[in-house]
DNA sequence: GCTATTGTACTAGTGTAGTAGTTCATTAGC
DNA sequence: GCTAATGAACTACTACACTAGTACAATAGC
């Protein structure tokens, strides 16, 4: 099978890094399932040729965030408690968090809530071209 | 006179991103005029209790970034080529920029426009509390 | 219980960001 | 020109993030 994840050692980005984000990337579309497996931390090691260690710290921060469980013996799966969209909430949550800090820093820079408004539009017209609200 | 700045060297932040938010936002909201001097990079370095290079350090990147001219024998100076409006536009750049980033992050994370419309309303009640469109 | 497989913990090496100490080049003003 | 002031450049130290190597503990399945 083609492996799922693929990370660049040169990208400058750390690689626990673009684990996580590619994991929550996979789950927030549903490629990856509430409740699947995910790779275990030897195989995925082996796979993209980096320390298990590497791939341990990602699932512990993605376990942290909520996104998966985790548990010797057993392995790593995508979080299936209750209501199938908690997963997806907890993505989500890091996203308004991103959006949060942006908002703090351009406050501190002086804009106001219009300004920022009209700045998010020029963003979103930067990173999703074509769409109009 | 009062200090213009301060820093805090035990809040985690490097000394001269404190310095250069503190620059950027003076010049934003009016507090530097253009044209204005700035402390030379000795005496602020002394009042700070810094080393010079950690002020020059500041002083380079907001010159990169086009808030402030500087040369040697000279002084520091807020940026005053033509209009007023062009060191508040280049404050406003790096604002979008951050703003720029998240909308980036949040779209890897699978998040559509308006979602991250929505996201951002959350966050402009957060730091602009009480205002609504 | 025994074994294989899982994630975890401990230690260490490497690179880089941040800061400091000091010296050098450039400019203004007389 | 001479002097004093300015920012720039060079080196080095420190702390921390990132990754790797290896050994350990916990679990599942028989």
């Amino acid at each position: 099978m083609p492996p799922i994840f693929s990370v660049d050692p040169r990208s400058g980005i750390p690689i626990y890094l673009q684990l996580i984000e590619q994991v929550k990337r996979a789950v927030a579309l549903g490629t990856l399932d509430s409740g699947e497996q995910l790779p275990t931390v030897k195989a995925l090691a082996l796979d993209l040729t980096v320390n298990p260690n590497t791939v341990a710290r990602a699932y512990r921060e993605l376990e942290r965030d909520r996104v998966i469980e985790t548990s010797p013996g057993r392995g790593s799966f995508v979080r299936a408690d209750g209501s199938p969209s908690v997963v997806k909430r907890a993505v989500t949550d890091v996203a308004a968090s991103a959006l949060s800090d942006a908002v703090r820093e351009c406050r501190s820079l002086g804009c106001d809530a219009p300004a920022i408004r009209t700045l998010l539009e020029g963003a979103l017209e930067r990173w999703f071209p074509g769409e109009n609200s």
